[in-house]
RNA sequence: CGGAGCGUAGCGCAGUCUGGUAGCGCACCUGGUUUGGGACCAGGGUGUCGGAGGUUCGAAUCCUCUCGCUCCGACCA
């Protein structure tokens, strides 16, 4: 592609609504110009990376037996009433009527109509087991849009859905997603992991994240130093091996507290650290219950691990007016001692003696409380969040380490709640109805690209890894005036062509200063540059993005040399 | 949806408090000089000041309503 034939509007300074780095290095690279609170337009740069991100899982899932189906985006309102999601799902489900006064809603997700399909059309076990995918632009009407591909509204994903007759069959099918994903981040060049996740809304009995590794990511996720395992912090179990039970040696004693009501607050007045503190929190649940949580001072509630300990749909921190009505004082002072709810403590607080509670009254704290003899817990359980540093549940020796990550794809094992709710069954071989057990299998396309920008970027612009960059090499002329550097330039071009090389030509007449600019910001990974300084000794620069590397070569190897580094560098996924 | 903020040229912004002919930088167009890391000179075009209503002799500026967008929280690929 030559680069004046093209439409390529790159822009020297940041928009002011980009926030995140890749949301601003697409903005900047002409990949993506927004046309509406996270809608996007896919501009012909972005979109070449878009296909082959595509592309590749597209090969990772033909080879993991799954087959390409592409289902509508509008969906009759009925596939989902007769789920219960039309009710349940929200206004993220995107709504609407047709001329008929029919309802209608823009797919946020296929398994209602995957379901369906697959009721209608397969009818005995011996057409089983059955994985299709599509590769589909979806729209959830997200609350709040934001960090341009990374979380908008309207995006493209990869999503497969498995059927089998039972569950060792529905384990073996989410077995070789769980490997296909593997293969896909390792082929796009990504820092990923795999981690145990909650399953959240759509349900199921268990659930892998893939997570690219980025400081800006929104996902919190722990691993172990020593083993496999890793998990979202929202998942992470928490073990205490040989937790021993504490001998209380200090007297109960309440003491003034004028104003100390945070962790932080309280520790400093007493010269304690917050390690010493429990604290008290209210909550609330869907359920409508009001109860009360005890957690080390310096620990954070996982509300996810909570609400799936009660069975409610979710538990919060209650407001300021329950607690008041519960404990009888303001937010700060909430403590066990007195209190007439179910009170639910942290594992962890069974290991601790003589800490600092809450007096449920103004400017009141107790010390020297413990448990048993001041106030009784009703049950121990695992609810706060894994940190770095706790030790890993899965084996003797190792630590968890935290990292921050980008959901880039998420494997589930469903079950039969969708197969159950539309009534998806199929004969079995003596002859009986049996539930489909399903599995769904999601890749964020476009997060993806995003995640891989967000991973491999420097001050002056992105770092494509090569298999998702958008072309493979840029040739630039420095001069195009100089008719020496054209024709050389326009050989490397042809040249390169018919190696099946993926080549964009900047033929602009700009300055060098301008050319190298955007040459480092659109971050193809390989650069020829031609000027007339080394063609006089019948010598092109190669310039590598990552490392930065430059080498000088003859003009005739050039194109030669190219093609053997891209070989290599796809060679090596 | 709760809280905060912003809408002025293609992009980034000033002007709004204190009403008086709509500005700056970049980009863009023409001519010239320049050509290995975002050049320079000369000339040029560019706006329903987000929209509607109101106050006023006069509104980007004050008032009311509205729409859009961004940021912080709970949800997700």
């Amino acid at each position: 592609m030559r680069y004046t034939q093209y439409l390529l509007p790159t822009l020297k300074e940041n928009p002011a609504d980009a926030e995140v780095i890749s949301h601003q290095l697409m903005m900047r690279a002409g990949m993506i110009r927004k046309v509406a609170a996270g809608i996007y337009n896919y501009m012909p740069f972005g979109l070449r990376s878009i296909r082959k991100m595509e592309q590749i899982v597209r090969e990772e899932m033909d080879r993991a037996g799954a087959i390409e189906c592409l289902m509508p985006m509008a969906n009759p309102a009925e596939l989902w009433q007769e789920s219960g999601r039309w009710e349940k799902y929200g206004k993220e489900l995107l709504r609407f009527k047709d001329r008929k006064e029919t309802e209608f809603c823009m797919g946020p997700t296929h398994e209602e109509v995957i379901t369906d399909i697959v009721r209608n059309t397969v009818k005995s076990y011996r057409q089983l087991p059955l994985n299709l995918y599509q590769i589909q632009t979806k729209f959830r009407d997200e609350i709040r849009p934001r960090f341009g591909l990374m979380r908008g509204r309207e995006f493209i994903m990869k999503d497969a859905y498995s059927f089998d007759t039972d569950d060792a069959g529905a384990d073996k099918a989410y077995d070789r997603m769980y490997q296909a994903y593997r293969r896909i981040f390792q082929r796009c060049g990504l820092k990923f992991r795999a981690v145990e996740a909650d399953s959240g809304a759509i349900g199921g009995s268990f659930s892998h994240e893939f997570m690219v590794l980025a400081e800006s990511g929104e996902d919190a996720i722990v691993s172990c130093d020593a083993c496999e395992y890793a998990a979202n912090v929202e998942k992470a179990e928490l073990i205490y091996r040989n937790q021993l039970t504490p001998v209380a040696t200090a007297e109960l004693q309440k003491v003034d507290t004028p104003a100390q009501k945070s962790i932080e607050e309280v520790a400093a007045f007493l010269k304690l650290k917050p390690s010493q503190l429990v604290k008290t929190l209210i909550i609330q649940t869907s359920a409508d219950e009001v109860l009360a949580v005890l957690l080390r001072g310096d620990r954070e509630l996982n509300e996810i691990k909570l609400a799936n300990l009660l069975g409610v749909d979710w538990a919060l921190m209650a407001e300021d007016a329950v607690v008041q009505k519960t404990t009888g004082a303001p937010t700060g002072f909430a403590g066990p001692i007195g209190l007439n709810i179910r009170v639910i403590a942290d594992r962890e607080v069974r290991g601790m003696a003589d800490f600092v509670i809450g007096g449920n009254a103004v400017d009141v704290h107790y010390t020297g409380a413990s448990l048993g003899r001041d106030f009784e817990v009703g049950q121990f359980a695992d609810i706060r969040q894994a940190v770095g540093g706790d030790p890993c549940p899965r084996c003797d020796c190792g630590k968890l380490e935290s990292w921050r990550g980008i959901e880039v794809g998420h494997v589930f094992k469903l079950g039969t709640k969708y197969s159950e709710a539309m009534n998806a069954t199929v004969l079995d071989d003596s002859g009986k109805a049996r539930t489909l057990v399903m599995g769904c299998y999601g890749i964020g396309i476009g997060r993806t690209v995003a995640a891989a920008i967000e991973q491999n970027h420097d001050e002056n612009g992105i770092i494509w890894p090569l298999a998702l960059a958008p072309y493979q090499v840029l040739v630039s002329m420095v001069n195009p005036k100089d008719d020496a550097v054209r024709e050389a330039a326009e050989q490397l071009y042809r040249q390169l062509g018919e190696l099946g090389i993926e080549v964009l030509l900047d033929d602009r007449d700009e300055r060098p200063g301008i050319k190298f600019k955007d040459a480092d910001l659109i971050g193809l990974p390989l650069r020829l540059t031609v000027g007339a300084r080394n063609l006089k000794e019948g010598k092109v620069e190669l310039t590598q993005r990552a490392s930065g590397e430059m080498s000088l070569l003859e003009l005739g190897e050039a194109a030669t040399r190219v093609r053997q580094l891209v070989a290599e560098a796809l060679d090596a996924d």
